[in-house]
DNA sequence: CATTCGTGGGG
DNA sequence: TCCCCAAGAAT
């Protein structure tokens, strides 16, 4: 039998994969170690609609600070939280503290792609990723990259997400038996680097005689995406609350649910992605208006103004008085890290 | 099935 | 500047 698609793949990964922290050389055995399928999947739920090069330092932050799940699991809500601050879609931050508590007493991860789906925060991609890389399972693997890399391999030119049943069936069917784990990897590093979105580079591509796209002409057209609809604008307003001539702020820790749910942010006038803020000030006093930030969001274009004040009085609700001197170190999200840096300037 | 959830980089 | 989107999951 002629070589396959999946021997000329692996064939590729074995000179061409990607050094990556969380992964091993191509083809080596699977550790015996419980570090092992910790970093698979601290890596794995980083890696959720977020790069390569934006989840690197995270994950060296995180194994530095937890080694292994236990000590995760150990570790308190807001350090995790502050941890990951920066990085986004804040609801993986507290499946993966839910998680990593599951899995410490349970003594260890699950191994089957079916026990895997069923802990918070993983998915389909995520359960069959972690069965395959971490523990050498055969699992069919489908991101977006290898979405895109089936699709035109095949050329699948139904529309998602309509299409995505016949891309993991086609997918099933060249996923092999063994090195599962470094078939996917393939799969998105072909993905992230030859087969990619807007001018895929075939001339590179060690799947290009395979291609059904290529062949006919126009592989950057697939897959075929649904059109987006377009993004609101909305807008908010942030309480830069300071006392003692501005060395302590008032920071409080938003809802645990919703938008950068479980992070400590300014306090705000109720802004969502939805319906604009009040404009409301928490409470009385000689406010200074110190300007906007912008912040765009998946799914809402936020402006949020910034309004300071000094006072001796506690605001309302809970928070606490952190050091001005220190912000940088509080696990603000981005948005408000921008709020914060612009009261900082002064206005 | 559609919507909600961040952020930073590239074209 | 603007638009696109990246190793998706939960609801």
């Amino acid at each position: 039998m002629t070589a396959s698609i999946s021997d000329h793949l692996l064939a590729w990964y074995d000179k061409h994969a990607r050094a990556l922290p969380w992964r091993l050389p191509p083809g080596a055995p699977l550790p015996d170690d419980p570090a092992w399928p910790y970093r698979v999947w601290l890596s794995e739920v980083m890696l959720q609609q977020t790069t390569v090069a934006a989840v690197k330092p995270y994950f060296e932050k995180f194994t530095a600070l937890w080694p292994d799940v236990t000590a995760l699991a150990a570790a308190p809500d807001d350090a995790v939280m502050a941890a990951w601050a920066g990085l986004g879609y804040y609801s993986r931050a507290r499946n993966l503290m839910k998680c990593a508590r599951e899995v410490a007493v349970r003594g260890g991860f699950p191994t089957t792609e079916a026990e895997l789906r069923q802990l918070p925060g993983l998915g389909d991609y995520a359960a069959a990723a972690i069965a395959a890389i971490a523990f050498g399972q055969r699992a069919v693997v489908v991101d977006a990259n290898v979405e895109r890399v089936t699709a035109r391999l095949f050329a699948i030119t139904d529309p998602l997400p309509g299409a995505r049943k016949a891309i993991r069936a086609a997918t099933a069917g060249i996923t092999p038996a063994t090195r599962a784990g470094d078939f996917a990897q393939a799969m998105m590093d072909l993905g992230a680097q030859t087969c990619t979105t807007r001018s895929p580079r075939c001339l590179l591509c060690p799947l290009r005689a395979h291609c059904r796209a290529h062949a006919a002409g126009a592989p950057e057209r697939l897959p075929v995406k649904p059109a987006k609809k377009p993004v609101p604008e909305r807008s908010g307003t942030a309480f830069w609350i300071t006392r003692q001539g501005g060395a302590e702020v008032w920071l409080v820790t938003r809802p645990g649910k919703g938008m950068l749910g479980g992070m400590r942010a300014l306090p705000d006038d109720g802004w969502s992605a939805r319906a604009d803020g009040s404009g409301m000030v928490p409470l009385a006093g000689d406010w200074r208006e110190l300007g906007a930030v912008r912040h765009g969001f998946t799914h809402a274009q936020l402006t949020l103004r910034v309004m300071a004040l000094d006072t001796d009085s506690p605001p309302p609700g809970e928070g606490q008085w952190r050091p001005v001197s220190q912000i940088e170190d509080a696990g603000l999200a981005t948005l408000f890290a921008k709020a914060a840096r612009l009261a900082l300037a002064g206005g």
